[in-house]
RNA sequence: GCCGAGAUGGUGGAAUAGGCAGACACGAAAGCCUCAAAAGCUUUUGUCCGAAAGGGCGUGCGGGUUCGAGUCCCGCUCUCGGCACCA
């Protein structure tokens, strides 16, 4: 073996030395416009800030106890790739990584063994520091932090409290500081809910209207209570099957006072600001259907022989006159008082459940309901429900229809209660065939089935049709298409009072409390009357107390009667306080629950802009710097943000509503986080199991003739996740040993496109590997390790490749294509090889170590250094191709006889297209294929391809 | 069920302003070097017929538009992801 060939212990030496030198020098540190990060005038890093920016960050990861594996990291060097790429194309770049600390992993573990989550967790961030390190990952090491850190968290509690302190003002379509709410009740402007002027209102009522408005506010409302976990949900984190995400438990609907954000007032922010954005459209499709915005009407129905009144929200009103029944959903609050004493005669058996009186059906069916599962109500889909025994009228024309309950109408959208329609409308029809109610089509079907919905086979649902059987005193709908319909019942309803144009939304406010330890105190306190007072922003953070035990109490898993517990209700010298908030010291309790995990990566990308700022969470210089709106980015924020698909709601909706409260109140000048987002695929892993199911080590199955064997014994091959139990990590760690850093890095990302999931398979690596050592034997000599480049001209051939593969390169990572930017560079590596027998030619070594340098980092810099140049070249110019080297000057043309290739001339490239075609027709292999005949039609596409039609 | 994304060699993947399908890499085969092995290097490698020259067929399936379709249109099949009675 040559002493200097470029193996893996070369590379680990060379990386050493270099991820040292980089961090020595700050090689990596972007400059701020102001504050502590800030250059010192005239230094190059000052220059940088006339540069354009950019911001390219990932989904700052959990730091799990078992340390990354090769999926991880995919992401992290593609921004890595990015963003060194981007330096030395003439960008200042921000490219940083820190932790999303809190969470549960480390708190379970803390509930095992003792051993603190803090402990834990710095242990696991240490471990993920060095990986991150080894893979010569290139941030600004001034800029990274944890979400547990106190001086981390401490800026998420003050940004809730500034939400807490924060009311939506709808006409100004923004959030107001919730002083000028109370300004609006004292002078009158803004009427009490009662009516009484706002000074009369004792301490608590007022306070208790303004969380009606806050927009983090305390209620007693329904939660998903978890008792299995000991913790209350947000729906998100509960699974359609009605039982917890993590740990599958039941999940448990109660009322209990729990801290909430009011998300729901920017529903309609958040759907329209998805425009401006440059997302995935699936992952914009997800945010539009989770705030599910419909626009319809309420109609209000009056109930037969009795006071009250039903709301029904529909998105059909043009539909009203064919309504033939109404239904409520069991939980309806008016439901009970509508109940009439007995059947009214002639009621069908099948619509009383059996039950001697509507007040025992209705019972009957909802403890039926209730007994269900949701699971089983999945799974049966067949319409149920009771007939209440009383009668709505339709505002429209009068008729009396029954009001039934049926569970496939929600309590929670809407308003619980819908009117029937159905002939044109698929669940309507199914209940209505199932209770034989009547049908009326007021649609004209389109599709040639007829008007008579007795014969149809399902709903007639359309918004292109025309209406018809809708005419009544003083309003006709007939002949009127869908969309016009709507509209001349909807003013027809408000002018009568009976309805209103309405838009309701799926989104539901955002449940913020959990009875956890290992979490964001909340910066609150209750005094005696248990009014909640806000702690000064001068005694944050709230700290997290130290306590000995960490779990919060849980309970057998189906007791849906047991109730909250917190972990650090149990830290009494913590929970009890005396505080002087402004008038005497007095004594308070604390709030004992946790913010939920979401909230410190509601606004992390903020902090890496500002990180050590001691009086602001961002400055807003810094932030305008670097997140401010642009032409291109209408809304400003992060240049690219690079995660998974999984948090393509959750995450990204959160941190999308926090960051536009905080751009009302004015701390920030973008209006969305992260403009450009790309979800990288995962690498996923084939796990293999023997006869007994169990998992046997995938490193070890061996692959015989289309089968798979471990140990000789034939194993099952399956696909999936990396996991320890699956028996098939590998780590990056691994990687570097065996290959590298730089190997492992060109190997990520020449696997496929970022975006797309692909198996791991260790074996290709080696390929990359190869690439990188033909790139080293081209330019250093393996037995002195000299240089090895000689300033001789390249041929013109060459030198158009090379062009070529500049202008190409630069194409493809502008694009993130970084595989097919891998791809050029070892065509050109190639050639380079060819050429090099008595030394690589300059002209096309050094071009070629600055464009691999992205890709791997520790080697350019080192054969940077080899060709006789100072310092890293982190911040030389990339390549660029000179126009006269793209084009060549002759094209080989291939010409198609009938479609099929026949041959192929070469023509001088500025030929024209005459000259084309009869260099084309005077080739001997076309005239053969032609055999004689004249051609009907010859197509010449300019410098592609002659077409020849006979 | 609804919505979205996708289907290209033994494998990962190239090629979308309709213009030479299979770039680049893995694997496989043969060879060079070596006492040998590893590493490295060279050549071949979509498939079928053929000794070769050459030819036929080929981008999930069936149609269509076009001189020309992986790419556009119509109708299917399958895979993956999301939602799940949202009125």
């Amino acid at each position: 073996m040559p002493p200097f060939r470029y193996t893996a212990a070369l590379a680990a030496g060379i990386e050493q030395r270099w991820q040292d030198r980089w961090e020595e020098e700050g090689t990596f540190r972007a400059p701020n416009p102001t504050g502590p990060l800030a250059p010192a005038p005239g230094t190059a890093e000052a220059a940088r800030l006339d540069l354009p920016k950019s911001y390219v960050i990932d989904m700052f990861p959990y730091p799990s106890g078992a340390g990354l594996h090769v999926g991880h990291p995919l992401g992290y060097i593609a921004t890595d790739v990015l963003s060194r790429y981007q330096r030395m194309a003439g960008f200042n770049v921000l490219h940083a990584m820190g932790f999303d600390a809190f969470g549960l992993p480390a708190e379970q573990y803390a509930v095992q063994t003792g051993q603190h989550p803090r402990k834990t967790t710095d242990e696991n961030i240490d471990r993920y520091r060095g990986q991150m390190r080894r893979l010569g990952l290139a941030y600004d090491d001034r800029r990274t932090f944890a979400t547990t850190d106190p001086d981390f968290y401490r800026w998420t509690q003050w940004i809730f409290l500034r939400i807490r302190d924060a009311w939506y003002d709808a006409e100004q379509r923004r959030a107001r500081p919730i002083a000028e709410l109370v300004a609006q009740f004292e002078s009158g402007e803004r009427a009490t809910p009662d009516g009484r002027p706002w000074a009369q209102l004792s301490a608590v009522e007022r306070a208790a209207v303004l969380d009606g408005h806050r927009l983090a506010y305390r209620s007693e409302a329904p939660v998903n209570w978890c008792p299995g976990l000991g913790t209350v949900l947000a729906n998100e984190e509960v699974t359609p099957e009605g039982r917890s995400e993590r740990g599958n438990f039941p999940v448990f609907r109660r009322d209990l006072a729990q801290w909430m954000m009011r998300i729901t007032a920017y529903a309609d922010r958040l759907l329209d600001d998805l425009d401006t954005l440059d997302w995935p459209e699936p992952v914009k499709m997800m945010q539009r259907n989770w705030i599910g915005r419909s626009q319809g009407a309420r109609v209000t129905f009056a109930v037969a022989e009795h006071a009250g009144s039903v709301t029904v929200f529909t998105t059909r009103p043009d539909t009203l006159f064919g309504a033939t029944y109404m239904v409520l959903a069991p939980e309806h609050e008016l439901v009970n008082g509508i109940l009439p004493e007995s059947w009214p005669a002639g009621v069908p058996a099948a619509w009383t459940g059996g039950a001697t009186d509507p007040a025992s059906a209705v019972a009957a069916y909802r403890k039926q309901a209730a007994a269900k599962s949701e699971l089983e109500r999945q799974e049966n889909k067949e319409k149920t429900g009771v007939f209440t025994g009383a009668y709505a009228v339709n505002p429209v024309n009068g008729e009396r229809i029954p009001i039934f309950i049926a569970d496939y109408v929600l309590a929670g959208y809407g308003t619980g209660a819908i009117m029937a329609v159905p002939a044109h409308d698929h669940r309507d029809f199914a209940f209505a065939r199932a209770f034989e109610l009547p049908m009326r089509c007021v649609v004209t079907p389109d599709d040639g089935r007829g008007d008579d919905p007795t014969t149809w086979d399902d709903a007639f649902v359309s918004n292109d049709a025309a209406c018809c059987n809708s005419t009544h005193d003083g309003i006709s709908l007939d002949g009127l298409a869908v969309p016009a319909a709507k509209q001349r019942i909807t003013e027809w309803l408000a002018a009568q009072g009976l309805g209103e144009g309405t838009t309701t939304y799926k989104l539901r406010d955002w449940l913020f409390s959990r009875q956890r330890y290992w979490g964001e105190p909340f910066p609150i306190v209750y005094d005696e009357d248990g009014a909640a007072h806000p702690v000064p922003d001068s005694m944050l953070p709230v700290e997290l107390p130290e306590v000995d035990d960490f779990s919060p109490v849980t309970f057998d898993a189906d007791d849906a009667t047991s109730s909250p517990m917190p972990p650090l209700a149990k830290a009494t010298d913590w929970v009890h306080v005396t505080l002087d908030l402004g008038d005497g010291p007095k004594r308070y309790r604390r709030e004992t629950n946790t913010m939920p995990n979401w909230a410190g990566s509601c606004w992390y990308e903020l902090r890496y802009l500002d990180p050590t700022n001691a009086d602001a969470l961002v400055d807003p210089a810094n932030e305008a710097y670097w997140m401010g709106p642009t032409a291109s980015a209408t809304t400003g924020g992060v240049d690219l943000y690079v995660g998974g698909v999984e948090h393509a709601v959750l995450h990204l909706l959160y941190a999308r509503f926090w960051h536009k409260v905080l751009f009302d109140l004015g701390y920030l000048a973008s209006v969305e986080p992260f403009h450009r987002l790309v979800n990288q695929g995962y690498v996923q892993a084939y796990a293999y199991t023997d006869e007994r199911g169990f998992y046997v080590p995938a490193e070890q199955v061996v692959e015989a003739d289309g089968g798979w064997t471990y140990e000789g014994k034939p194993v099952r091959r399956e696909y999936g996740k990396m996991g320890k139990s699956l028996k098939n990590v590998v780590t990056p760690d691994e990687m570097c040993d065996a290959y590298g850093a730089d190997t492992f890095r060109v190997y990520e990302m020449s696997m496929g496109p970022l975006e797309v999931s692909r198996p791991w398979e260790t074996r290709a690596v080696v390929g990359s590997f190869r690439f990188l050592q033909r790139v080293w034997r081209s330019l250093v000599d393996e037995q002195t390790g000299a240089p090895r480049v000689v300033d001789t001209p390249v041929d013109d051939d060459t030198r158009r490749l090379l062009h070529r593969t500049i202008d190409g390169v630069r194409t493809e990572m502008a694009g993130l294509r970084f595989n097919t930017a891998v791809a050029k560079l070892i065509e050109l590596t190639n050639r380079l090889v060819q050429i090099s027998a008595d030394g690589a030619p300059r002209e096309v070594a050094e071009p070629l170590t600055l464009m691999v340098a992205p890709f791997a980092p520790h080697l350019a810099e080192e054969l940077w250094a080899l060709l006789g140049h100072d310092g890293s070249l982190t911040y030389q110019a990339f390549p660029v191709a000179e126009e006269r080297w793209l084009t060549a000057d002759a094209v080989v043309y291939p010409v198609q006889v009938n479609g099929k290739v026949r041959g192929r001339v070469e023509v001088a490239s500025d030929a024209d297209d005459a000259t084309v075609q009869a260099a084309a027709l005077a080739d001997e292999k076309v005239a053969a294929a032609l055999a004689g005949r004249t051609p009907r039609k010859v197509i010449v596409v300019s410098g592609r391809m002659v077409s020849i039609v006979v």
